[in-house]
DNA sequence: ATGGGCGTTGCACATCCTGCAACACCTGGA
DNA sequence: TCCAGGTGTTGCAGGATGTGCAACGCCCAT
């Protein structure tokens, strides 16, 4: 691993948190400030970090846009995108797409139950992977030995008396949802939001994403909403067929026509 | 600048326009295969780049985290702060910043004429929303559907002879400003006071915030308050420009941060 | 005026990155 | 079954490149 880069790629994460002067940065890096300010002044060259009128560093418009296009070359969310806004149409609830990456699970879309349009507001997060729906889904398909490593290394917060307290639970939980196809989240991370959830698979199989319809108590009951298991199951399945399905079986996606060169 | 980095970084915008494998990227870096392969290590440790199963990299999710975070973090009082503070000493008058939440428009920091220094007064509390020059201008912003339904619930309290009356003219000078791109109070609230407002935008585009001028007709009339519109809309820009984290002169994306999407 | 804090610069040293070449692995074809 | 061609991976020696130091300039506050 190269050591410079490193360095300057440990400048991001630190710069999200808030701006920093030159000093800070130095100082959290481990390293001098002349350091620093190269490092600093490569980044900025390439856009990645910004350089406000008091001189303190902060992430640039470059990694806004980089983010942009990372996500949206994510191409489950694309064909997923109308399925959600359609679930949404039917539920009137809050509708989220999840994959997981890296030991994390993040969201990748949402459709929010008043604003048919899509939200990046809380996009890009990393969800509660002990409780969540969704996490549930995309760790359960993980190969034994993986999920035993996940769920080893994992912390377990009490957000309500409902959370997995420790990972033989989680463990046990990942197993049933493996077994069953679905998974919910039942007040385990606020004590009043319900989830239900479906993953969507690929041609082999495997789940590539997770989709869950979420609301709050006093809305519906947790019955209620449970009894949208089987819509949201046919909405997750309708977007594996055609994720899968007929344009691309293989890796190899073949020619893509938004490819320039 | 360091060259190491520069060479890591330079591989983002490249997987930008979609997956490549190892040999691809050396060549498009110019790099042997070998070096290419350590940098995408780099990358891929922070996360920054994915590999996915057919063994090519992209872009990873941590990218959109990593500008999540940052945005969450984006404080706009701190940015706009000595821009407010310039403003007041260039034309004596109070100058406000206001912010959309949770249905309600509230002043985040004002700059007093007399007082230079920052007076949290009535920082904090809701404005009047269906007169108030920053309020026309954040709520303009949302989306049409959103606009209407927060229209049809607000009460239209007759403050003046010229207060907004009802949701029909409001919705229409909710449209005037959208077209504009700056609003106007002029003895809506007060009698005696007139303001104008400007707004400043994300690096999306979106209204995140907006700030105004206000002035007693006792100091300056109507028309002289008016002819401050440049030097208002002006100063917003550069917040605007300055809270997105866009550089000086960039090629890409016009200068005129006006037109929308 | 004066001191302290911060960002910036030039430079000599040696660290760390580089490219090479060999290796491991897979896939497809003879 | 073996081989050929492609890809990703590794260890290594040489030297380019990043590093820390110290000195400088600047601004602000005292």
């Amino acid at each position: 691993m190269s050591q410079t880069v490193d360095r300057a790629l440990s400048i991001l994460p630190l710069l999200a948190r808030g701006p920093a002067d030159l000093g800070q940065v130095a100082e959290r890096l481990g390293v001098h400030k002349s350091t620093a300010l190269r490092l600093l002044r490569t980044l900025h060259d390439h856009g990645l970090v910004y350089r406000q009128q008091d001189q303190r560093y902060r992430l640039g418009a470059r990694l806004f846009a980089l983010a942009q296009e990372a996500v949206e070359n994510l191409d489950v969310r694309e064909i997923a995108h109308p399925h959600l806004v359609a679930l949404n149409e039917r539920t009137g609830h809050t509708v989220h797409l999840a994959v997981h990456e890296e030991g994390e699970v993040l969201y990748i879309d949402k459709v929010e139950s008043r604003y048919p349009v899509r939200m990046y507001s809380r996009i890009g997060k990393p969800v509660a992977i002990t409780v969540a729906a969704v996490a549930k889904l995309l760790l359960a398909d993980l190969p034994e030995t993986e999920r035993r490593a996940v769920a080893a290394r994992l912390d377990y917060p009490l957000y309500t008396a409902r959370s997995t307290p420790n990972a033989v639970a989680f463990l046990k939980e990942l197993a049933a949802v493996r077994e069953q196809g679905w998974a919910t989240d039942l007040g385990g991370h606020e004590e009043s939001i319900n989830c239900v959830a479906a993953p969507v698979r690929g041609a082999d199989g495997r789940v590539v994403a997770a989709m869950s319809v979420s609301a709050p108590n006093v809305v519906v009951t947790a019955d209620e909403l449970l009894a949208l298991l089987p819509l949201v199951r046919r909405t997750a399945d309708d977007i594996s067929r055609e994720y899968s399905g007929t344009s691309g079986p293989d890796p190899d996606d073949g020619p893509d026509p938004k490819d320039r060169a």
